[in-house]
DNA sequence: TTGTTAAAACTAATGGTATTAGTTATATTA
DNA sequence: TAATATAACTAATACCATTAGTTTTAACAA
């Protein structure tokens, strides 16, 4: 019941990736894709879902990859330990893999579970690991928020060339850490916003997504 | 002289701001252009080098409202007052343009100094400001381009909707600043990295480039 | 007023892209 | 060995950017 088997997803996938690290995520096309794979366009549709299933084939695939370097980077450690690791983690995979990086900031289409729980497992991960600092939920909330900011504005800029002086990059991203991680101690102090309008929020959120 | 008057750079690009500000970024084409303003596309080809110019001059066009605003924002304060303020003017802007915003993110092109020039306005604008906190050359570089890093993380990962708890997002960047102005005290106690290989970077810099 | 001219806007054509419809070919299975 | 499901194909369509060459028109000079 299957005809020809040169390709499968797998190694669509892998060309794919190979297209973005190494040309960039926007030369990723159907067409250069299938250039590399010596086939015709056409052809993929038998197993992506277009350009579009094709990026979101990327995504997941590079959040899959993100999600275990993290996971693997704060096993075994806590506290500013694990924050460390996971940010050291973080930009050495943007580094090691710009193009599926890029992949991964595409938000997820409505309605697509799958994808968005993709997106969320990075979300716990970073959830737990604050865990060790005893904030208040709310505050909890605007670390991760901020944690998230933080690595992803390195990463993107440092990926665009915006950083162009060379002064290390790694002591700078040193310094942004140590300087969360002072600000991470102030959080501690702080009780949870009590003015009403945003409190209760947390608890009665619909759906079990993270932020 | 002069032909029909219909068209000019002004109104060009005003349509594309609106079509970038209004539709995304990704959705301005010279096509959409074109139909918005009543033409056919190859007319814009007198006005603006193809596709590659136009989205040259948005981002010229974001970066030069983007440092108008930063630099209101900062005039009459210092310090801590004024790192504030611009953070606030620096969101405040991704969210009134979020198009914009994502075109002056394209860096620019080699050997394009005009842009690059419209670029390195705000990171001088940044520089000035912190100068009120007396850090090595080194650490300031540091501290910039940590500041950087955190308002672009911020705001992209706000304009792509990634924070999706109803927890109020102004609170988030309080958080954020505050984090990061705390953190820049403690910088000013670490001397500059005499370890060799970075130390004299800065004052050979061949080109008056900044970062 | 009228003719010249420079440049804006046009039409036509080319080549690249994604995508759909319909056909061919082949590996598996009965 | 024959049937079948499906991968990969060809052909066609539509949209995009871009270039070449033509038409039109506003401004200026006579």
């Amino acid at each position: 019941m299957s005809p020809r088997i040169g390709l499968d997803l797998r190694a669509i996938l892998q060309a794919a990736t190979e297209l973005a690290d190494q040309q960039g995520y926007k030369e990723v096309s159907l067409a250069s894709l299938a250039q590399k794979l010596k086939v015709r366009s056409p052809s993929l549709y038998n197993h992506v879902n277009g350009l579009t299933g094709l990026r979101r084939a990327l995504a997941l695939h590079g959040l899959s990859q993100l999600t275990s370097d993290l996971t693997s980077s704060a096993v075994g450690r806590s506290g500013d330990e694990a924050i460390r690791a996971m940010s050291l983690a973080y930009v050495a995979y943007a580094r090691r893999h710009p193009g599926l990086y890029e992949a991964t900031l595409q938000a997820p289409a409505e309605g697509d579970a799958e994808h968005k729980q993709a997106s969320q497992v990075t979300l716990g991960l970073i959830s737990r690991v604050l865990d060790a600092y005893q904030l208040s939920d709310e505050m909890k909330l605007h670390a991760i928020r901020s944690f998230r900011s933080l690595l992803h504005g390195f990463a993107s800029l440092e990926q665009q060339g915006a950083f162009k002086l060379p002064l290390d990059l790694d002591v700078t991203l040193q310094v942004l850490i140590d300087t969360y991680l002072a600000g991470i101690v102030r959080l501690q102090s702080m009780p949870a916003n009590t003015e009403g309008t945003q409190g209760e929020v947390l608890k009665h959120a619909q759906q079990p997504e993270e932020d």
